[in-house]
DNA sequence: CATGAATGAGTATTCATTCAT
DNA sequence: GATGAATGAATACTCATTCAT
């Protein structure tokens, strides 16, 4: 019979019917990504990312429902890209990797060159994910991707009897990408003196020795990537 | 060795001059150390602080500037736990460690243990480490200390012919430092599933096997500390 | 018994010209009061008056000015409602009353009934008559049609020296209407602990008493009515 | 261990320590009034508030946590005087009564007179009484002790064979306040035309007979009051 | 007629920091 | 030293209304 609470069900993330309004979002979310990067989350202003949007104040609120479901979907974004990188037979990295080491290398050589391109939004996602159980869970499954293509490899390679079997496949792919995440991270965020040839190196090292590989063994099977 | 100490000389904070100020001081850290673990930096309010000390809202800067800087002391408190408890020859964890393998065993699992207690305010400093040149500063130095002292361990075992002599003494020290201190923050602040016998033995087995030790050598100078 | 009627012709409110125009509008008006009834005015939004209408958001537009206007709508529909019980020789009531004293009570009984069914409603209608002009006109008028009503039934009362002769008709049709209205809003929309069949009895004694009316007076002419 | 919620309770209103916060949340009090009735609740806003009581903007929340909070207390301030300007033996109506009639006259004089210095805020409090839980309660609260009185002196008057037995002093207490009350708001708020005398000695004269009270009864204890 | 995207004015609230007592 | 009142800048979000398609 009162009213009191307000008990609406305000409908979240609207999606664009028209091609217009999917234009429209598309440059929301682009302008987002650079005003998260320049800005950090907090700092980040709607009105500065509808302005570089080239759209209304209120347009924002036709697609977004805070300020945090954008940053949820930039954060997405960025981590999809990492993944890919990863993946993608491009010509970057050479011939081909035959090799396990030779396969370790590249993804680390990959997964420090974009995070080159993206430290700053890496960082801001880092900073961020603990504010809001969406993002958390957004962080946990960009590990999630890049530790489970790790632990296949050890396994495999395990199987195959090139790897150490004593190790648990998953503490150390959760270990050794993390020794690569982490490394991004001080290096290129926290500006620790490193140097990308010398880092590629000896992370691979450090990896092939870690896992008791021998260095020349010829990979069958996937590629191990580099976690987060 | 040598421990660049780059304390920033703080001529703003105002040192206490008689005993009942060094004690409200106290409390007021203590407390500050309280709602930053519980509330984060930006949602922690000087009101809080101030009454959780018990003492009034102005008293606070009586003592301090800003909330930075009361987090920055609480930050370098943090550190300095960190790193005692891996110095300490606590009886904690049985005898002394005689071998490579033996000394980074300890190494890790009191890195571990420490971050699990400190696991909340770790993950509110590396949050925060840019939100100021001071404490970036402050973040920079624990994972200096750390690195430093694994670096020297690292170079001696090389000299003496025990690791892998092809490796760079530094990057490995901040890489496999780097492992164990995501490994921790994953596990302790992101939650995601592990348990702490399973990894204290897989980061000690990826270290020891990382740096080509042979796992039984004797180990005749300072153990292998464990990096941020 | 003439009603002035007041309906301020609202030139802006777009009348549909086809068949499939007019059920639109109907179900514009329908999805109105049910939102207007859960929300109130101030909380209703035209989304959701459009989605529970199933049409599109422009449509609104395309049969109302503004809400307050469709608001008027409603208001008006409610008023009609609840005079039409009171006069509607509806077979709810039993016989058809023959004394003063049976018809106050026949439309006091009605005038409660037909407020449970609308309180909701009448509250929201209430809160909002000072809104604008053409709100206050609607509520007025409202009253107007209760208490012409009264005044008429009580002057013809007076006439055949049924009632106090002293009483100025219209003060105190309009302060016994309002004792009913008041009375059921207060059971009704504050939620004060009371129960129909003696809030009847007791509003009936009180309404005879007041006007002097001797209980058995056979009432030759109209029914006094239940004002606002 | 993660943050998300922000849990801290905020704490209601601050109760001013000293002398002068004292002054400042009675300006602010004031200021309000001023504000609510001139503007209604909505339209309020706390600039003007604050702009009105000579201090700074976020001095407002030192006092106060919302708009509703202050409002429910110039809501309950108002309701005080009116409660108070009838129990007063103040000067303004003459000598003391001393019949039920006469006290009930006072009484209804007495309200009417306050609603008319007050009527723009009862207005305002009426519109926003089912704004919130807490202003619901303010509201109910404020009847129930006119409504109290006047059970009480209806109570009394039967007992003592002056009043129709037959009525439920409460339904019958709760029924004639709401006449007076609703009868000031649709004169003074709705500006129906009535005139003050005809208005007291025509709701007078319905209370008595409505009550069956003898015109000239010796009221020996406390004078019926007019409940809302 | 119907649709749904675009617009942007308007304001409550927070809290670190300063200062008068 | 301690206290607690005063300050005010800064911004996310809502939603009625307009209009292009």
């Amino acid at each position: 019979m009162t009213q009191h609470a307000t008990h609406v069900d305000r409908q979240d993330t609207k999606t664009p019917t028209t091609e217009r309004g999917r234009r429209t979002r598309a440059k929301l979310v682009d302008a987002a990504r650079t005003i998260f990067e320049s800005d950090g989350f907090i700092d980040a202003r709607i009105t500065d990312i509808a302005r570089t949007a080239g759209v209304a104040y209120g347009t924002f609120y036709t697609y977004f429902t805070s300020k945090e479901e954008i940053f949820g979907e930039v954060a997405r974004a960025v981590q999809r890209e990492m993944l890919l990188a990863d993946q993608a037979p491009v010509a970057s990295s050479g011939p081909e990797p035959t090799t396990a080491a030779e396969r370790i290398e590249r993804a680390n050589r990959r997964y420090l060159e974009s995070y080159q391109r993206n430290a700053r939004l890496m960082a801001v996602i880092e900073q961020n994910a603990l504010r809001s159980p969406e993002l958390l869970e957004i962080r946990r499954e960009i590990r999630r991707a890049f530790v489970e293509r790790s632990t296949q490899a050890i396994a495999a390679w395990q199987r195959q009897g090139l790897a150490d079997p004593e190790l648990d496949p998953r503490y150390a792919a959760s270990a050794l990408g993390s020794m690569v995440d982490r490394f991004a991270y001080v290096w290129l965020v926290l500006e620790d003196d490193f140097e990308l040839e010398r880092a590629v190196s000896t992370l691979t090292r450090l990896w092939v020795h870690a896992l008791g590989l021998q260095a020349d063994a010829t990979l069958p099977t996937r590629p191990a990537s580099t976690p987060t």
